[in-house]
DNA sequence: AGTGTAACGCAACTGAATTGCATTAAACCC
DNA sequence: GGGTTTAATGCAATTCAGTTGCGTTACACT
């Protein structure tokens, strides 16, 4: 049945980019990488646990991927900087396509409710001045031969809501 | 026999600052917390994990303290304010006293090996950018009720190390 | 087509942290 | 001082994210 299939859709995808990048990568194209990594780049903007990628992607089609391949592919996309990853404030790892502007979208983390809110205009009087650091740093290890490259600005403390003794 | 002891001794902690503290806080003055906040204030440079306080008290002194005990006492130290907490790229929390200068240490953590290395003078170009824009976030959130506020710089990726394809 | 090896799937395991519950001892009140 | 309240402790059992071992499958390369 495999050959007389067309080889590329109407809507021209001659060969996947997202397959150029797993090779680029060194990387083979597995059913399960082209699932994962497109997928994620096509949820860009936010990060995703382990366990919210496996349940949005058993959804949306017939994989059913297994628990353990995913761990093990999340990592090696991580590794080969595809993919970028942090720990949460609740000690899960975070997966999130690579950004190609590496922007330190700054953050609060309640050490009580481990709640994670975004620092927004009001919030960040000198947005300027944190992605001029941001930049320097990035350029100096860059130039070391550091890969995938990411910034994290992140407040920590206890949130108002915490911070009040207790409700009447 | 506790009649005949001396209420202070000869090097004057009349009424000892971490006692003074705890209760500050709303905490009972017990003497696990005594000794965990004394022992952090102590060393209050860096972060330690459970298992490093666990081993540091037990070591240095004759409390054994229970393992459980210790994670609900760090952690209500936490909560006001008296500790800071985060978590290390190797999903470990890290816990250090509040340092009363909010410095936004610059640090590199690597997505593969999971080392973590601060980012010193010639890699951080423009900490001043930074120390501006870390002094502006917390003043506005100070100003909305937060509280125990500390701010974490990270820079993420692969390290050089790990960047290169293999060893010969 | 044949072959080496990356990637997969399952089961068992680790290690940090949490929860339940009975016990101890600060803190508060008289 | 003695009595009460409840925060704090200790132990056992459990959770939850992530890992390891190992046999099997299927890319990639000639």
């Amino acid at each position: 049945m495999a050959s007389l299939q067309p080889p590329e859709s109407v809507t021209l995808d001659v060969l996947d980019p997202i397959d150029a990048l797993l090779s680029a990568h060194g990387l083979r194209r597995t059913a399960a990488a082209r699932r994962v990594l497109g997928w994620l780049l096509a949820h860009a903007d936010t990060s995703y646990t382990h366990a919210q990628l496996q349940t949005a992607l058993s959804g949306e089609g017939p994989l059913a991927l297994d628990r353990v391949t995913l761990y093990r592919l999340i990592d090696r996309l991580t590794q080969v900087g595809l993919l970028l990853c942090r720990v949460d404030a609740s000690r899960v790892r975070r997966y999130q396509a690579m950004p190609a502007s590496v922007q330190a979208m700054p953050h609060f983390e309640c050490q009580s409710c481990h709640r994670d809110s975004p620092l927004d205009g009001a919030l960040m009087g000198n947005a300027d001045d944190l992605e001029r650091a941001a930049q320097s740093a990035l350029a100096a290890l860059k130039a070391l031969g550091y890969q995938g490259l990411s910034v994290d600005f992140a407040v920590r403390g206890v949130c108002a809501d915490c911070a009040t003794p207790s409700a009447p």
